[in-house]
DNA sequence: GTCAATGGTTTGTCCGGACAATCGAACTTC
DNA sequence: GAAGTTCGATTGTCCGGACAAACCATTGAC
């Protein structure tokens, strides 16, 4: 059966938007199968009244996304499953509450303190000058899953323990009009030390997860620093990436 | 001053990918400084006797790359700085050549074996059929990083134990013609067992990065398992990521 | 002085067409 | 029967143009 597939053209909403979300949406409910061919683009075009440089913008961004492939002479294939979602700057708590479990967030520390000089060349500030210490435990079924600690420069965002707790610092820095652009993240392990250990409810010495990352707007500037240490007994880092063509 | 940039229309390699490497390189080697305008679309294709489409095509492949970020009525800025690279599925064996640690590898199985049953699921084959399976120690400056345990279903490849020593896993399949398309990842950690310990030669109980990965070709079949353990002392990974907007 | 309207600049979207490169299969030849 | 050849199908690249949407600075009104 051939794919119902159309396009609103009074909507703001840009065609070949229209058209990509369609097609990832019958790929998400199987109505296009895993290594079926998507049909050739000049024939598509003309089915929905559309170009052939619109169609291929759609195409386009789900191969970007790798639901499909393009091979010439041979026709676009919905990849053989698997396929979820790619690696994305994502916060504990979306994953959290992605993944079912009820996040919760107990602030530990919310102040103001001078910079160190990690800290000053992590946000490109100079060392001594105010930044924000956030201090957080971040608990899963009310068992601490991950102990975070964040320095944002000053001036960015005005936080308030009452938002920390209740949602993600990510949601709270988007919702703030600050467009998050990239990050360097940095994922290693290492023995709890004995305050870590009591913190996260482990034995001195287990094995932590350790996650330190810098968060840059898209003027590249340095709006977040965080250091954090995870359970390894309750959690890991779980994602999927690309290969760029 | 302007930027030198020019096209050769009698190469074989595409107009906007030329055009693309250039901008690439010139910001790479700071000739493009952060910030900076590059100067609207429709001049810089007049200068350059290309069309607008074309230098959208090669400008639209840097902003996924993160070097550029576009603003209607503004124009394309050079991001500031910071960005490296994003995270590509490397080898360690490229990361480590990468850092200028001149990598080691030893072979100590290289063999076929039955699938377990949690293999057999990571690489889509019946349990208890033939697969292949290689161990390796991975070390740098003479010292064990890593324990490498991988497993590639049968037919594929065939590997040798000398190539294996001489390059990385990744290497010799896309040398095989095999196109990685997505990879499958899952990072934590936990206190090393008393052979994992000997063969890293840390102590029992010291704490290890771990890493699970399923690699899947562009026809979505999976083309490698692999169960690695890193010494958290010595290694840790590094990446950037972009937001996709 | 502050706020709102205006206009120019730049990217975003979309069109229709043209030719080249590549793949796979059918066909031919030895 | 096996190997090389041709041919149709499909994506890749590129062009030139048109209008819309968003941003910024200037201007104007109160």
């Amino acid at each position: 059966m051939t794919l119902q597939l159309s396009v609103d053209r009074s909507s703001p909403v840009p065609l070949y938007f229209q058209l990509s979300q369609q097609l990832e949406a019958a790929i998400e409910h199987g109505e296009l199968t895993p290594g079926s061919l998507l049909g050739n683009e000049i024939e598509l075009a003309g089915r929905l009244g559309l170009s052939r440089p619109t169609v291929r913008q759609a195409i386009q961004s789900l191969v970007d996304k790798g639901l499909l492939v393009r091979r010439r002479g041979v026709g676009t294939q919905v990849v053989h499953s698997q396929v979820k979602r790619p690696l994305e700057l994502s916060s504990l708590y979306d994953d959290l509450e992605a993944a079912g479990q009820r996040p919760e967030t107990r602030v530990l520390v919310n102040t103001v303190v001078p910079a160190s000089a990690e800290v000053a060349a992590a946000l490109a500030v100079a060392e001594g000058s105010d930044v924000h210490r956030v201090e957080r435990l971040r608990l899963a079924h009310s068992e601490p899953v991950a102990y975070l600690c964040n320095y944002l420069p000053p001036g960015l965002l005005d936080l308030e323990s009452s938002q920390l707790e209740a949602t993600g610092l990510y949601r709270l820095m988007r919702a703030a009009g600050i467009t998050l652009h990239s990050a360097r993240q940095s994922v290693g392990a290492r023995a709890a030390t004995v305050v870590e250990a009591e913190r996260l409810g482990e034995p001195e010495g287990a094995p932590l997860l350790t996650m330190q990352r810098t968060t840059f707007d898209d003027t590249g500037r340095a709006v977040e620093f965080g250091t954090h240490t995870y359970r390894a007994s309750r959690y890991s880092f779980e994602f999927q990436l690309l290969v760029r063509p």
